[in-house]
DNA sequence: AATCATATCAACCGCCAGCTT
DNA sequence: AAAGCTGGCGGTTGATATGAT
């Protein structure tokens, strides 16, 4: 029960689609749109199973797909995402608008899984580790030898933690590159063999990314970051979307009689919390007029504390 | 020019979750 | 509650293209 009823089944065809075949494909999706598989070959005669046709439609003949040429930036986007992800295509393809989970599993295969980890590395733009680090290190000196110096951990301005986020809250230093490098550093370092994100030291991680699971990753992934801004206080919401945001995000915001002091509505991030969110966002928003305009929301209100004030 | 090796990528397969009956 | 159906996902395959000898 409930498996779908396999392709090769009453002489239904396989292999490569034919131009017949994409013509009554994308008619009946022109007319009737996504979705409804099944129902199409029922409908057009056209003798491919749901499965197949939804796999032509998605991977190769929407009409926003961009085929070929992975842009160095694509590709530095894809190491990021796999990283923090690892083989979650379809997530990873949601961040990469025009492209399909099936060429991005490709491509990594072809490309990118065939290269060591370390040359992969080197092309974001984050800091290296150095020396060398065994994966999975068991004794307690081993732990200390594993971990980063301080001035690393503190990011480029080689500042106090504190500083760092408290400059960002306060819009000196824009989207918080400190906090930026250093997440970026922790996703670099991070293990996630046992599904979840763990750090070589709690210097590493600070609150707000303690325990954080893969599974909030993807859901906070699948919010739209262009609709992330803070307001004119200081407190990130996306203005929109609040309820998207999953439930384990509750603990980083403001209980409601704190937030009300500041705005009526929206999203409101505690204070200690802001600096490695806006982080976690800016790994995947690095277009500063998003974060700055609100990326649609029209509201002049959104900006980076900073960015406008 | 012929053959073999390797790379690429469209398509298939099996599994699963969620929905409907 | 159980069975059946569908869509979605990641892993894998195999036909084709390309490069090397």
């Amino acid at each position: 029960m409930g498996r779908s009823p396999r392709c090769d089944k009453d002489g239904l065809n396989k292999g490569a689609w034919t131009a017949a075949e994409d013509k009554i494909l994308m008619d009946y999706v022109k007319l009737n749109g996504e979705g409804k598989w099944s129902r199409l070959s029922r409908e057009t005669g056209l003798r491919r199973c749901g499965k197949s046709c939804r796999l032509r439609w998605m991977n190769y003949l929407r009409p926003d797909i961009k085929r070929g040429n992975i842009s160095p930036d694509e590709e530095e986007l894809i190491i990021r995402l796999h990283k923090l992800l690892g083989n979650r295509w379809s997530l990873i393809a949601g961040r990469l608008p025009g492209r399909t989970d099936n060429e991005i599993k490709n491509y990594w295969n072809t490309n990118l899984a065939k290269k060591p980890e370390a040359s992969r590395s080197v092309q974001l733009h984050c800091l290296q580790r150095e020396p060398t680090v065994q994966p999975h290190a068991t004794s307690q000196r081993e732990l200390e030898q594993e971990r980063l110096p301080e001035s690393d951990i503190r990011g480029v301005a080689n500042l106090e933690p504190q500083v760092a986020q408290q400059n960002a809250i306060n819009g000196e230093l824009g989207p918080s590159p400190d906090g930026n490098a250093l997440l970026k550093r922790m996703l670099s370092d991070s293990d996630m063999s046992d599904g979840s994100l763990s750090f070589n030291s709690e210097e590493e991680s600070p609150d707000f990314m303690i325990d954080f699971n893969v599974d909030d990753i993807c859901q906070i992934l699948d919010s739209d970051f262009s609709k992330l801004g803070t307001d004119q206080n200081g407190y990130v919401h996306d203005g929109e979307r609040e309820t998207k945001y999953p439930s384990y995000l509750n603990q980083h915001l403001m209980p409601p009689e704190e937030a009300e002091k500041h705005l009526n509505d929206g999203l409101h991030i505690r204070d200690d919390s802001v600096s490695a969110f806006q982080s976690l966002a800016s790994l995947f928003e690095s277009d500063d007029e998003k974060w700055a305009g609100g990326g649609g929301t029209n509201d002049a209100n959104f900006a980076l504390p900073g960015k406008n004030s």
